[in-house]
DNA sequence: CTTTAACCCTGGAGGC
DNA sequence: TGCCTCCAGGGTTAAA
């Protein structure tokens, strides 16, 4: 999926369509996602104005008076602006019709998700699936103190703690890996052995790796497709080891190793990553 | 408490 | 132009 630069991507995009004008409409094509899209939802947004279009995590938050929409794009969806009576392509499952443009969701894996949270039931950060999430990787509070505190005491690795999100989001099964080599860290590394200055190598890797992502208009992905539908190349391009089992280290020209950690893969350079 | 692995689902790639 | 296996951006959930 989307990792955070592709989701913030998206964010900027549908927040030029759809902040301070009126969702005319909502269309739920295709309930079945991770979990069912709530059969209430059309009536409820219907004619209201979004207030505001947010991001936590990988989440999208689409603020209206009476609450917020939450939206996960999972592994392969893609949230885009069309122009009103575009046809529907297959595995487009809900629209979000304005007088200007439609924004169109599209997952062909369904792991994606559209809830609802009301403003009666609290801030929206109270949310069961926002409450649990760690820092943004760009708050200022995330540093390395922040990190070792948060990997204190885990037997896990740090390729898993950082995928886990609990103590810094953004970092997807990409990134992590990505992260990891600008920081020189083997991914195998206990995550609570990892020393002050190297959680303050990796805070400013995965800064560094995020914003470069980010610059590039948010791109990893080999079919991702951004708000406004252009297809991007970050990834092809500048991937240092994601991918690239086999090939030569960009920096050392050692063979890139892939292993499995925790049902994902990971890359990395056996030369230039220490434990 | 932490950790692990099953699971949700479609489609593309590659072997035969 | 088929069939089969493996793999893919995520993350919740139940079980150990």
């Amino acid at each position: 999926m989307p990792e955070l630069p592709e989701v913030e991507t998206t964010r900027r995009g549908i927040d030029a369509v759809a902040t301070g004008h009126v969702l005319e409409r909502m269309v739920v094509h295709e309930s079945r996602m991770r979990w069912p899209i709530p059969k209430d939802l059309p009536d409820l947004v219907g004619g209201q104005v979004v207030r505001a279009c947010k991001r936590r995590g990988k989440y999208l938050l689409i603020e209206f008076d009476q609450g917020t929409q939450l939206i996960h794009l999972g592994m392969s969806g893609s949230l885009r602006s069309v122009q009103n009576g575009e046809l529907l392509r297959k595995h487009d499952h809900v629209e979000w019709h304005f007088s200007h443009a439609t924004l169109r969701l599209h997952d062909p894996r369904r792991f994606g998700s559209v809830l609802w949270h009301s403003k009666s039931d609290g801030p929206v950060e109270q949310h069961p699936l926002l409450k649990k999430l760690g820092v943004e990787p760009f708050d200022s509070i995330f540093d390395a103190d922040w990190l070792k505190k948060g990997l204190a005491g885990r037997q896990v690795s740090i390729k898993q703690a950082l995928l886990a999100g609990d103590i810094v989001v953004g970092a997807g099964n990409i990134y992590a890996s990505e992260s990891l080599f600008r920081a020189r860290i083997h991914p195998k590394t206990q995550a609570a052995r990892v020393s002050l200055i190297r959680c303050a190598r990796l805070v400013e890797a995965l800064r560094n790796t995020l914003s470069d992502a980010l610059d590039s208009g948010g791109s990893t992905l080999r079919d991702y497709v951004n708000a406004t539908g252009e297809a991007g190349a970050y990834f092809t391009l500048h991937a240092a080891v994601y991918e690239r089992a086999g090939e030569p280290c960009r920096v050392c020209a050692t063979p890139i190793k892939r292993i499995v950690q925790g049902q994902r893969a990971t890359y990395f350079c056996p030369s230039c990553q220490k434990i």
